[in-house]
RNA sequence: GCGGGAGUAGCUCAGUUGAUAGAGCGUCAGCCUUCCAAGCUGAGGGUCGCGGGUUUGAGCCCCGUCUCCCGCUCCA
């Protein structure tokens, strides 16, 4: 029995061998956390993109698509607090090895001496009873007072830190609070490293008039700031949804795990407006949505969970990702957010624009909430491989790989071949290509025995193959074998088409 | 970033005390009266991750470096 870790392995290897995925600038020796798509696997990711937005976009009258740029106003991302909420200063304990957040460090220091405070004062309750004075307690008794002091100094001079970007400072602020590791107890701190999630780059073609512009680390805030345009120019009346695929970028700290953690990476995001009070209703119509679409592929629904957030992000009410059972266990796969109506306020308040909606229904006016579906298109493609990936041993005692890719997802839809590479036969099978690649992305083969072509196309996840032979000399009949069963049905050369069509229908999966 | 493991052909790996670089599979060109891999012939493919050092001589020993994999804090 095969681990999971060799599970992903062997997923990596095949994806590899099999023109799925490459690692970025591997000649180079590569760029860590940066992969690229080849032949195959651009075509898949291409087939999760359309399902996606079939199933979001052409299935929703009232939710449409954009396509935001990466490059967006750098003012949008202290809007959005990722200017904040990604720059975090970071220090190592050099025995315990351990990473913390100085802020965070700080701040339970902090916590201490409150707890002293708070024991202090409840020793005074104990002694005086009912004659108590807290309040006068609090303002005047010194040790209180002596410690009150201490963490109004800690905080200036950490504000001040962080505001003059001195973390040499923090590292001495650490030092001379004495803090130390809880798990090692040593006091032996490395210098304190800012680490900014966002990549930064500058724009305007003269260097020192340039400002720092940065690489989008989400795509909902080109959503957030063309919402008006849309909503306005798409006559659209909440609730409305705004649609996007595109590119992301962070900087993580730790990137890894295949194309499950990347800095580059592709996110297919929804925004659905809503009328404030109502947004919890639309939260839960999202969940069952987005976990119906993940299921309509035919992957075991074992595989997928919900796990609610216990913890919010600062701009959410409700958050629950959909996770699923990748070969490193149950991940994050996409996330569902209710946000509130903290992005489009936000954006009023940096912009100084008027971002309200008038509702006509309600005859009055107001800033929108926000209910965000958000799922990580490698994310997407990684879980179907990794699932689709199955090495099975037949009834002979052979052994087959195959990758039982959704067949709608497929790269190559069908592969034709002729038996063999005379009699005119390789001839006849182009016909019949010819005749299928304006409706399917197809494959030609004639090299090899039959056998072995089969199990190259169960190896890139082909669903069906077709196979010339003598008899369609004949009577125009081929055989179309299928890629799970294994089983060949013998149909009309003019049949191939329709029968396709049926097998590949996406209403199967979204009526 | 820190700690642990690894890097030899497209893939999986072998390579002895340091002496001309190997196998299987895959790929390509052909042969075979060919429907579920592993019949035959032939070919291509590696400056052994990279750089330096020791040595008459390094895939192997030493140092550095890069990348990948596993664990730790964040995230989609």
């Amino acid at each position: 029995m095969a681990t999971n870790e060799d599970n992903l392995k062997k997923i990596i290897s095949h994806a590899k061998e099999y023109g799925y995925v490459f690692q970025s600038s591997e000649i180079y020796d590569g760029l860590s956390a940066v992969y690229d798509y080849g032949q195959m696997g651009s075509e898949l990711k291409k087939n999760i993109k359309d399902y996606w937005w079939k199933a979001m976009v052409n299935m929703h009258e009232n939710i449409v698509g954009i396509d935001s740029a990466i490059f967006m106003h750098p003012t949008i991302w202290k809007a959005s607090g990722h200017v904040d909420a990604f720059n975090d200063p970071l220090i190592d304990n050099k025995d315990s090895k351990k990473r913390y957040r100085a802020d965070v460090l700080i701040e339970e220091h902090i916590e201490k001496i409150r707890l002293k405070i708070e024991k202090d004062v409840a020793k005074g309750i104990e002694r005086f009873g009912a004659a108590f004075d807290e309040q006068q307690f609090r303002t005047t008794n010194p040790n209180v007072l002596r410690n009150q002091v201490k963490i109004d100094e800690i905080n200036a001079r950490f504000k001040e830190c962080m505001n003059s970007e001195d973390l040499a400072g923090v590292k001495t602020l650490i030092e001379d609070l004495e803090i130390a590791c809880p798990l090692s107890g040593s006091k032996n701190w490395t210098d304190v490293k800012q680490f900014n999630l966002m990549f930064s780059t500058e724009i305007g073609s003269v260097a020192d008039t340039a400002n720092t512009i940065y690489l989008r680390p989400e795509t909902a805030q080109g959503i957030f700031v063309n919402y008006l345009n849309v909503q306005k120019t798409g006559r659209m009346k909440i609730p409305f949804g705004i649609a996007q695929i595109g590119k992301a970028f962070r900087n993580e700290i730790v990137a890894r795990q295949f194309i499950f953690r990347m800095r580059e990476f592709e996110q297919m995001e929804m925004q659905f407006f809503v009328r404030p009070g109502e947004e919890m209703k639309w939260y839960e119509y999202w969940k069952e949505q987005r976990l119906k679409w993940h299921t309509a592929l035919g992957i075991d629904k074992k595989h997928y969970r919900f796990h609610d957030h216990v913890k919010l992000a600062h701009y959410a009410n409700a958050a629950c990702d959909i996770e699923f059972d990748f070969p490193m266990g149950f991940k994050e796969l996409e996330g569902i957010h209710s946000r509130t109506d903290f992005d489009l306020k936000q954006h009023e308040k940096f912009s100084g624009k008027k971002l309200h909606y008038f509702d006509p229904e309600l005859n009055e006016s107001y800033v929108p909430y926000v209910v965000e579906t958000s799922v990580g298109l490698d994310r997407t493609f990684l879980a179907i491989l990794s699932s689709s990936y199955k090495e099975e041993t037949l009834e002979d005692g052979s052994e087959r790989v195959v990758l039982k890719l959704p067949a709608i997802l497929a790269p190559i839809k069908v592969a034709i071949m002729p038996l063999t590479r005379k009699d005119g036969l390789p001839e006849k099978a182009r016909e019949i290509l010819d005749n299928l690649k304006y409706n399917f992305n197809c494959q030609y083969d004639e090299k090899d025995s039959p056998g072995k072509r089969y199990r190259r196309q169960d190896a890139i996840g082909t669903p069906f193959c077709i196979t010339i032979d003598h008899q369609t000399l004949e009577d125009n009949t081929v055989t179309i074998r299928d890629r799970d069963t294994m089983l060949q049905q013998r149909i009309n050369s003019t049949e191939i088409t329709a029968l396709l069509n049926e097998k590949l229908d996406v209403r199967k999966l979204l009526g």
